[in-house]
DNA sequence: ATGATTTTTTAGATTTGTCTAAATTTTAAT
DNA sequence: ATTAAAATTTAGACAAATCTAAAAAATCAT
């Protein structure tokens, strides 16, 4: 089965919507898409239509079994692609989102399979996330919010999930990077700022906002 | 300016067209389109509008300077995915065609130049066709049909040009591929068909309707 | 050169995905 | 438990790209 780029951008979003609530709505998923309820709602009946969703009016959504397979082939494309910008392209890791939305919609299935294998199946991409394998398993990568880490423990970035370029613009000014080890030296309860120590780098102060999208992975080195 | 990809399939359409004719008729482009004449002369009009088409009803076609720089930008993109293709992730050459029709609309300019640095700015496709440079530049390859080479002139197959799945399975069958050095031993005028040699192997025969599609370079060396 | 044929264009519909404005349902507050 | 507010859906419209059927223009054949 084929489908639109655009139902497939709603298949992926409806995806990262779920794994964070359990639940969607159509309010959060226009917000999500950039777009209005009232279009969200028009395609809703017809990923539900198509089985891909299962939906009930005024009563949220989630997507069926089906549409869950086809979200992660969508994710497996876009981020085996990023991972291709920028390993074999040489592209920085934060101008790669953009382009890699459009190439996540190449159908050929035989394409990516063999893109995986020239980039040596990887199992994570430019941002830490994990890329699901052709039959579209992925590894459930134990990270924590860098808000949650305890202080004085070494840590190492590990993904960000708001992939504007505005945010990885500021994070590549402080010197922040996926693999980045640091500690949390202290936390300002007043804004929820934080101060993060890199090794052999003096500290840098991070708002609530930024950290938020940090997650990290515990560091058994420190 | 970017252009939805059904409008860069008219655009590359209309220039091989008009590189054969010189100027192209509603019909002849709904052919090659595998569409209807009222879809095309719809089309034109759209393409008039934009400027990249000069069009008078009723009168034939051809690109303009503007439509003619983003039809071979869309031809860069098709080669170098082939190339790509082919040279990194092992696909034949006979299965690439499809696969770059959807990757000559991926917009990104920058994408498109590292691709070709990472290729090695290679100057032709698997197919043997020129791939313009980042400028729009590209060779004109000295290429000429098979039906018109001399009896007994060594030459190398550089392009074909329908490039149907069909027609490549049934060259692949008979050994024949870009850079095959072949001689023509005799031509039937009944039908048109030729006994073609190719070095150290049995004659093969080949219609014309094939023929028609295959391009050689005259071979110095014998 | 004029009537027949072919080519091209126009008129009007259809599909997909989007929108605004209005109506409906749910949820929250008192 | 009502009512006010918020969320969601429906109704109706629009743009892009396509189609069929009919009309108009160009070309061909005698």
């Amino acid at each position: 089965m084929k489908y639109s780029a655009s139902k497939e951008n709603y298949l992926k979003a409806i995806f990262h919507l779920q794994s964070q609530e359990g639940v969607v709505t159509t309010n959060e998923l226009a917000e999500e898409l950039q777009t209005r309820a009232a279009s969200v709602t028009d395609m809703l009946k017809k990923l539900k239509d198509q089985k891909l969703l299962n939906y009930e009016r005024y009563r949220g959504f989630k997507l069926s079994a089906e549409g869950r397979k086809v979200a992660i082939q969508i994710i497996r494309k876009h981020r085996l692609w990023e991972y291709f910008l920028v390993e074999k392209l040489h592209f920085g890791w934060d101008e790669v989102h953009e382009i890699a939305e459009e190439l996540e919609h190449i159908s050929s299935k035989k394409l990516i399979d063999k893109l995986d294998e020239y980039l040596g199946f990887p199992k994570s991409d430019p941002h830490g996330d994990p890329i699901p394998d052709s039959s579209g398993k992925f590894e459930r990568v134990d990270q924590v919010n860098l808000l949650d880490l305890p202080l004085n423990q070494w840590a190492e970035i590990s993904g960000v999930t708001n992939q504007s370029t505005e945010i990885l613009e500021l994070l590549r000014h402080k010197n922040l990077s996926i693999g980045t080890r640091l500690e949390v030296k202290k936390k300002f309860s007043f804004d929820n700022s934080l101060e993060v120590r890199i090794k052999s780098q003096p500290s840098v102060t991070i708002s609530e906002e930024v950290a938020k999208n940090i997650f990290v992975k515990y560091d058994q080195q420190n």
